[in-house]
DNA sequence: TAAAAAACGGAACAATCGTTCCTGAATTAG
DNA sequence: CTAATTCAGGAACGATTGTTCCGTTTTTTA
């Protein structure tokens, strides 16, 4: 009887993913949304609501494919000291290569919207325990195969590695482009290994 | 002949850097500005042009209150390695106390606004330099004295620590009200000294 | 073919934004 | 006293904000 759905709403929210990552949630006005995304004004209130929701719906989806992402990375790895590594080198080389320096997407609005926000705070939260808990779970993998030094607890080198993660991102969301800078930070985290 | 001024400039910059830092550029407004440094609109006009040159004034304000207090704490420290430790135990106890978590104002404008003010770029810039090289020659310093392992480069290590400050203060932006996370990063981070 | 739904384009909404301007009162120094 | 300047208060500016609504076209399936 209807008429079937053209636009794939996934990739809608990926192209919306793109631009309130580059220019926030304040920053980003619908007049943005209409011309990133594609879609008309209507369509895009009747699929997503209003601007709120869609911004919830496009970071839940940016945490899910990181958190998969990273999980499968460390639970394939031979070596987790290497895999952490790994990731950090990535993140880099995103910074660096990025015309366009967006930071992580997770630590921009959590500095922007989390305080005034309280579904993003809760989102924000959700996806600090569930990366520390794989931080965690892998780093004592790590440890057990004597890959990983076993002289700090677990848990406190999960939110450690937490941390210079978010530092970094800051750091690439304020325009650094020397990777000395990133190099000289990621010698001194992987000392502690 | 004329009226004398007043209010205090400077005091009405220390309002405008609480509700900048509080509710970032984008989400104060103008009225906003009015209520909280308790001018009229013209005055406020008048005295600081717009909105943008006041958020740039109140930025380097705040940049230059936190790097004098950083620098004059490093200088007359006895151990350095000692004052590194209770300048993070003091963001720890900010970000506990901070019945509003504002986290760093700095990292907040790096974040929102860096990307696209590129006057704001300049100032994050020159502060992420000068603090490096605060923690640089007070590092060096407590290597030449002993109090720090000189197993890692003093710019390596400067680096790091900006690093993890950044980290936290992102950490308690976001809400984090957990004393225990705090202390675990810092008895990793302060493993390495 | 007819009904149902999807999508578009665009007009229109009230609200808020940053900013300018004007008036009038207050205060100062000559 | 007078001229100059600083404030407050508020009206008003055009622009932009997020959002709603309507009319039309397109596509689908029963």
């Amino acid at each position: 009887m209807a008429r079937t759905k053209e636009f794939n709403e996934d990739q809608a929210l990926d192209k919306a993913i793109e631009i309130f990552w580059h220019k926030g949630y304040n920053g980003t006005s619908a007049q943005d949304l209409v011309n990133h995304l594609g879609l008309s004004r209507s369509s895009l209130y009747d699929t997503f609501g209003d601007k709120q929701k869609l911004f919830v719906k496009s970071l839940q989806r940016y945490q899910q494919q990181n958190q998969d992402s990273l999980k499968e990375l460390l639970e394939n790895a031979e070596n987790i000291k290497i895999a952490l590594t790994e990731i950090f080198k990535q993140a880099v080389v995103e910074s660096l290569q990025d015309r366009i320096t967006k930071g992580c997407f997770m630590v921009n609005s959590s500095v922007e919207l989390a305080m005034h926000d309280p579904e993003i705070a809760k989102i924000v939260h959700n996806n600090q325990k569930t990366v520390e808990d794989i931080f965690c779970l892998s780093i004592k993998k790590g440890q057990e195969l004597g890959q990983i030094s076993d002289k700090q607890e677990a848990r406190s080198l999960a939110r450690f590695i937490f941390n210079n993660y978010s530092g970094i991102r800051v750091l690439a969301r304020a325009g650094e482009r020397d990777k000395q800078v990133y190099d000289d930070i990621l010698k001194a985290i992987f000392s502690l290994f």
